[in-house]
DNA sequence: TTGTAGGCGTTATCAA
DNA sequence: TTGATAACGCCTACAA
């Protein structure tokens, strides 16, 4: 029989290791043992119908032969496990980790699955990812720092939910964050306990267009506060561009009452820098930060700052696609942060 | 024509937005575009052989159609795209995402995808995680807990790798952890700063059989410690247990110099305790964490703790996979901690 | 350049 | 209880 042999050769093969072995199939274990492909499927599968003593034996044969059910077969003839896929730039910033729980939580809800990747922060790999995610998947969930048109052609029709990116879309789903409330509801809180001489640390945004800066500074021409833009200082997105921020600050403007950071990973920065310089924080200056970490409560002074529920984030995000796999564009779903009074104001 | 009137109930219930709707396939695009269905794929796959104008005009159809190619159909015939999945118990947890950076990187060197869940330190979801998960995937990196005997029913032959269980296998790939050696290290580390006077704080295990308080023990009795069992207290696995612990551990031996902590969060914990009671740290006491979570670096004085490379750890991981997937049971990965000195010693 | 036939591994349906 | 046959959506090979 020609059938018997091909399945000869195939074990052949396997038995050396060959990475080719073919895999084994359904019709393969039924083979062995004696019965018909549905028989041993039944038997996978638990099937009511079919005598359990068939069912030990082919279960049997199937263990002996390793063999493991295909996920695509399967999937082609089952109703699908809807899978989405989920961008982020970097697992470790702790930034992250919230809201991918958040995603997680809210996929689980549903049944659905999260095919994870990261893009370490590479422009580049944002969009290869984006294509090669996408063909994977039934809707993906990204931080992406690209706009629209450069987008596109690597999105190949995915259902695609971009989240906190500064840019507006008529074409994808968005979670945004209003920055501009949350600046402003923690300079009016400084304001409020009498701050006047507030410096700013600032950072080179991905694709946000500034808008901490803008509206720092508007809220403080609105205010006519004593400051211009030598009050704005940029460094690096990390704890020593933080320290290096606060001591130019400090330096240039040794009367300054208050920092506002741009986000928690510099103002611990600036933490530091203050404890190195002998400035007491917040008796001498009062510091403000951005993202509302978890880390931010062990520190000492816990840092006030903006708390933005990431975990809601990535909640409204799967919600997004939910009405994208509805077959509508709803409109951009929209989260203030929220200020945390604690030890440093 | 029947074919094509069934074609139009499809969309039909699709601009419904029904969620039974009919995927739309190669063939609806075909019918669509009056071509067969092979042109159609020739044209979404840029296969040289097609005129640009028919193959300008299917793509157009396929984009009105919100075609999709099936993930499924294509994985039966195309060599498939490993996926791997990752079950952790929790990502907020600041140990687990850099684990998982390890995983995704090694994972994505090979190529390969991951699929992850969280159990939410559920013992029961784990179970039925390493099933469900298991079926889509092919092969599984896991934190688990339970013992070979209960998993069996649910790994269902999957390739699974387990990441620091205390338990051993004969069945399954295993990353270790040598939890003792690091123990030894670090109660090492404060008799050799003269501490004799140390005390414990443990938690409750999930599976681990006590390693962290036998060693500690054990090593106390080597170096003739002037302790007992009364100097381990076993709390939560919390800030607050670690706090609460301090506390009663410097109420039963005032005289207490030095604390060997469960793990980095109950050490914080701890520190917290230590600072309302106006223990001075290090001074007073010395304190030694276990992990070497990266925001203990941002405490102040940074903890002096043993340090896992976790990332490191998901990359073992990844490779018992590899060794999985070539058809052989790899021997135990075992990563030891390092001892990093800081501020609390 | 385009179309037809067959198969990938599984499950559902229906007949034996 | 079991088995034959036909999908599922796609791709490769070959024929037109």
């Amino acid at each position: 029989m020609a059938g018997q042999r091909e399945t000869e050769d195939r074990r052949g093969r396997d038995s050396l290791g060959a990475r080719t072995a073919k895999r084994v199939t359904l019709r393969d274990v039924a083979e062995a043992a004696g019965v018909s492909h549905q028989t041993v499927s039944r038997a996978i599968n638990s099937k009511g119908e079919i005598d359990p003593e068939t069912r030990r034996r082919v279960l049997d044969v199937a263990r002996r032969l390793r063999y493991r059910p295909s996920r695509f077969a399967r999937g082609l003839v089952n109703p699908e496990v809807v899978t989405v896929g989920l961008i982020v730039p970097d697992v470790v910033n702790p930034y992250f980790p919230e809201f991918m729980a958040g995603v997680f939580a809210a996929a689980d809800q549903r049944g659905w699955q999260v095919l994870v990747a990261s893009t370490e922060n590479s422009r580049d790999r944002e969009l290869t990812l984006v294509r090669s995610l996408g063909r994977q998947v039934d809707a993906l969930v990204a931080y992406l720092s690209h706009p629209d048109a450069q987008l596109e052609p690597y999105v190949g029709g995915v259902p695609l939910v971009i989240v906190d990116r500064g840019l507006d879309s008529s074409t994808y789903a968005l979670v945004k964050v209003a920055t501009a409330d949350g600046v402003r509801a923690g300079m009016r809180h400084l304001i409020d306990r009498g701050h006047r001489r507030i410096g700013m640390i600032d950072c080179e945004p991905v694709c946000d267009p500034l808008v901490r800066r803008r509206t720092f500074l508007e809220v403080a021409e609105e205010h006519a506060l004593p400051i211009d833009e030598s009050w704005v200082v940029v460094e690096d997105q990390s704890l020593d561009g933080g320290a290096a921020a606060f001591e130019a600050l400090h330096t240039a403007h040794p009367d300054l009452t208050a920092v506002f950071a741009f986000n928690d990973l510099v103002a611990i920065g600036a933490l530091r820098a203050a404890r190195r310089l002998g400035v007491r924080v917040p008796d001498d200056c009062a510091l403000v930060g951005y993202d509302g970490l978890s880390v931010t409560d062990l520190l000492d002074p816990p840092l006030t700052t903006l708390h933005l529920d990431k975990r809601r984030l990535g909640e409204l995000a799967v919600h997004q696609v939910d009405q994208l796999l509805a077959g509508e564009l709803p409109p951009p779903a929209v989260l203030t942060p929220r200020l945390n009074v604690r030890g440093t104001t």
